[in-house]
DNA sequence: ACCAAGTTTGACCATCCAGTCAAGAAGCAA
DNA sequence: TTGCTTCTTGACTGGATGGTCAAACTTGGT
């Protein structure tokens, strides 16, 4: 093989390596965010190419001189959303109180519902089909997160530090609270007319609600 | 204009009136049934006529012959689900006990999660997108229902028969809570294993929640 | 200024998909 | 059987959309 190193042969800054250029860095942050906000609202299928494009100020072709498809874009979206989006339950620190811990988690799943409604949507959008996308993600990461933070809360309820529920279920409904926040703010809305901010008053109800439950 | 009667000239028992043969019942309801199916699963952008024909075992034209367009056979789905939409909360009675009544309601939208997921799904897309076609069934008769129901909530919060909370929150939380168990069924499934029925001990957990969250 | 690499785009192709149409195949009443 | 209506479908159209390509235009190093 004669000595001229290897041509790219492959989409700049394609896979996990850092972006080269300047352009290349702004380019691609502009189309991600771009997608973020196509994808979110249409779905993969009710998104195009060229609506994606044009939010991000590019050409279709040029679009894709950065990404391979439009499914090189929407794995890049959820990849990077993915570790974001374990953070806040793995910031729940069995060391702390109780109590304090489970609310403070509840916070920190509201304040990204209220920070990143796209992200919780794009990812709500996801699962509503079936989450062919993020099967891996989930029956791994996610889930042995989710066991081992379960695990947590089971042993405070025997010690009676809280009281006993279901540890699953607990988390499944702060999951459930937060995110209906986002995804379904749409409703909220029209139902609480478009002056109110649809996370008002959110806190105290949802703190108030889980301080009640977990009381022994 | 000659004599001879109009032709129907719309498409066979198209508006509200019932369809006039046996073959039209049950090829309208074959097809509002696939419809279902796949748009719960796919999304409107995500579905296909051919798709939708298929398993509703018609061709495509054939199909087309019943519902004048996609759109229509989406709107019939839709007008068709939102009066069962209501029922539920309908029911909650002021004249009844209030934690019975807030625990029934729990259980019927549960019940309802368990038997009508794609129900569930297909409006938890509508809204995801931004609900556009659901806004006026949103902002008046379910937005009307919603603050009436508030009203006998907080009334009862303030004789103090039950704690008093935020009542638009308190009936969003159980949408948020029950809808998720058939929304996000595929997620629970992943964690939970696919040997468990997703709602496992979720009814015994809602009860625990909103009877302690109630108590005065 | 010059050149090579990186970037951008107009024009194009292939496929998918909603919807049409005309002709044929049941159903059905007499 | 006859004749009319209802139902069904193969073949088609037009527009949208994902993706390609070669030719241009920038950029940055020398």
């Amino acid at each position: 093989m004669p000595t001229p190193s290897m041509p790219p042969a492959e989409k700049p800054g394609a896979s996990g390596a850092a972006p080269r250029s300047r352009i290349q860095e702004r380019n691609r942050a502009r189309i991600l965010d771009a997608a973020l906000e196509v994808f979110s609202n249409h779905g993969f299928r009710g998104a195009t190419i060229d609506q994606i494009a044009t939010e991000a100020g590019l050409s279709k072709p040029n679009l894709l001189y950065y990404f391979d498809s439009k499914d090189a874009v929407h794995s890049a979206l959820l990849s990077r959303l993915l570790d974001d989006w374990l953070e806040p339950l793995r910031q729940l620190d069995a060391a702390g109180d109780p109590e304090t811990e489970i609310l403070s988690y509840m916070r920190r799943k509201l304040a990204m519902s209220r920070t990143y409604p796209r992200e919780s949507r794009l990812f709500a959008n996801e699962i509503l089909q079936g989450a062919p996308r993020l099967e891996r993600f989930i029956s791994t990461e996610l889930r042995a997160l989710v066991d081992q933070k379960a695990q947590v809360i089971a042993r405070w309820g025997r010690e009676g530090r809280i009281a006993e529920v279901d540890p699953h279920h607990l988390i499944f409904s702060i999951w459930a609270l937060t995110q209906h926040y986002a995804d379904f703010a749409a409703q909220i809305r029209m139902i609480r007319g478009a002056e109110h901010d649809p996370q008002d008053g959110a806190e105290a109800f949802l703190s108030h609600l889980y301080t009640r439950m977990l009381a022994r």
